[in-house]
DNA sequence: TAAGTTATGGAACGAGCGGTTCATAACTCG
DNA sequence: CGAGTTATGAACCGCTCGTTCCATAACTTA
């Protein structure tokens, strides 16, 4: 009875996700998300209602997504509590191609972005960001105590937030490895 | 033979300097600047140029100010090194109230904010916050060796940056003290 | 006093922004 | 076919932005 929507909706989604990723929000305008998505404005206001909601929208699928590596690699429980740490800031910070980690991760730059200016924003990205540092802690507890763990596992979040920035100003894959093997050797030192 | 300027030079910049400091560059209307500063339109694209030029001007007021503090605690040499850089965390991230703290630090979100999007910002940011890392190893080097000094103040100075980011995100200051100490006890358990 | 410099307020600019409206065309299915 | 839904492009809105310009006033010094 209807004429059937012609775009495929995570496809455009990604492609927005994908401009905010890059720019930011305030920088990313309409004509950008536009042109990036290919559909005309009308269809992008009847169907994303505006442009926060639409941001609020790559947010979470952004968050989805960061919620899938996690399962794969944090969660798979193949490896010890460590090592599956490793594999996930190899796979986030390490892996992806030049192009892709100098665009860091679009839940810490919108935290970055948006701290002091927009308070809704903010709190999103930091509610969605949330599953990484307690799947570290998680993990950690294979080897420590529920204190020791919550305690190491900010710890670990905190050095990923400043490695997240780092990825941006252009520091050198093997620095960066570097300084992950050598902040989780000091934490399997302090395995009993 | 000349009338003579009214405002004080320095005390205008440093209202510039807060307004950018609490909202970032973009978000920093023009409106809020003459407003904050005291001076009308005119004033402001006489003595300043524009925009960006005042911002410029403000990220190396900020870029002194942050090396004035640098030279009274890293460079003081009346502790050793590790003490003189835990004296400079401290100083920095421990110490400001509430309010302070929360704004992060100018030159870090300005890294933030403008990677991928304005180069020329980005770069004397960039510039700017280089003398910490340096003043970290240079401090670093009294206890260890040319090559341990510049990895083990990278790694410092990474932290530093997840640190910066925490602030903003409101993590309490009894955490924040405890991961300062703690990364600094891995660095002097490394000492022979 | 007169010349020269600096400050001021206000008007106006052009551009870009996000968002709305509307008529029209494309399409599906009863 | 015709009712009902969806997509489209273009025009348009009001707003804010950074910036420029100008006439005028305030002030210092020769």
């Amino acid at each position: 009875m209807a004429r059937p929507q012609v775009f495929n909706q995570q496809q455009v989604i990604a492609k927005a996700v994908e401009c905010f990723w890059l720019k930011g929000y305030s920088e990313t305008s309409l004509a950008d998300l536009l042109n990036a998505m290919s559909i005309s404005r009308s269809t992008f206001y009847n169907n994303f209602g505006d442009k926060r909601q639409l941001f609020c929208l790559c947010l979470q699928t952004y968050g989805q997504q960061t919620q899938q590596i996690i399962t794969m690699t944090l969660l798979s429980n193949k490896l010890s509590g460590l090592e599956s740490i490793r594999q996930f800031l190899h796979l986030v910070l390490l892996a992806p191609t030049e192009e892709f980690s100098s665009r860091g991760c679009l839940l810490v730059n919108t935290l970055a972005e948006t701290a002091r200016v927009d308070d809704e924003f903010n709190e999103l990205a930091k509610h969605l960001i949330q599953p990484v540092k307690l799947a570290f802690i998680q993990q950690l507890q294979k080897d420590f105590d529920q204190v020791e763990s919550i305690r190491h596992g900010e710890w670990l979040f905190t050095q990923l937030l400043g490695w997240r920035l780092q990825t941006q100003l252009g520091i050198a894959k093997n620095v960066l490895e570097e300084q992950i093997d050598w902040s989780l050797l000091q934490l399997k030192q302090q395995i009993k």
